[in-house]
DNA sequence: TGTGCAATGTTATAATATAACTAATGCCGT
DNA sequence: ACGGCATTAGTTATATTATAACATTGCACA
């Protein structure tokens, strides 16, 4: 990896850090081309895959988007929790549920080797407890 | 829904049925054009959706692509495990991990609503322990 | 019959993602 | 430092997935 190819890495982990909400590979290209006006896709999805390879940012199967990992300590797998209201997406840490999971597949011969899990519904700050504003 | 809409939804249901792999949206296309050349995609998707309303298909969120519930029964959410080498995609049927994972999620304030649990992985068939053909 | 709503058809385009090629960069051995 | 090679980044074009927006059809019911 090249100096530009680090530097495009660090603005979308800035951006995406600054915000609990997801962001679009085009919403970042936006976004970057605010500083780099020349940039293209492959460029962001280039960054995208190497952040994402190294654990630092997680996709969205189900938005289509990406949020910055909310845990530099671990980079475990997680389960994404988005708030159909506000769009918040959360990280949580189950790791229970991924190994119950591998285990209920492997009765059926199946070895896993990727889990995506995703829920939607309505945060805390959304729910009907809340005071809406 | 009128009967031209119907027929897609059976056609398609068919399609699926006979396949164990996922289909795009745009394969279908492909598909149902042999023989109603003319269809467009807002065609398919419509048909689509209706079969999803109704749980009669799943879509993996992960592949952009559809499978036939495999279970006429039910039409309960489930576990899709994908298999990397062959593309087959199975339905798994996991009650427990559904209700830990609201249950889990509960604990932070957050209502779930719609689970997505996909894992990739190796099947049974293509294991290590079959002879490779 | 006519009129109004729901379903379908049609056209166009939006949004997401990657292939394929070129240019630049960095690195290694001399 | 220099040439040659491999990796990274830039560029162009295009593939793939999905929906908006409007026109048309057809059916229910006054």
């Amino acid at each position: 990896m090249g100096k530009r190819g680090k530097q495009m890495q660090r603005e979308i982990l800035t951006i995406l850090r600054d915000s609990k909400s997801p962001y679009s590979a085009y919403t970042l290209l936006e976004r970057l081309q605010e500083i780099y006006p020349k940039i293209a896709p492959p460029t962001v999805y280039r960054a995208l895959a190497a952040l994402g390879k190294r654990g630092q940012i997680h996709r969205s199967e189900s938005l289509n988007a990406f949020v910055a990992c909310q845990s530099e300590a671990h980079h475990q797998t997680s389960v994404l929790s988005i708030c159909e209201d506000c769009g918040v997406v959360e990280e949580n840490f189950e790791p229970d549920i991924f190994s119950r999971l591998s285990a209920a597949l492997r009765k059926s011969g199946f070895s896993a080797q990727r889990h995506i899990i995703e829920v939607n519904g309505i945060c805390a700050s959304c729910g009907p407890s809340q005071a809406k504003v």
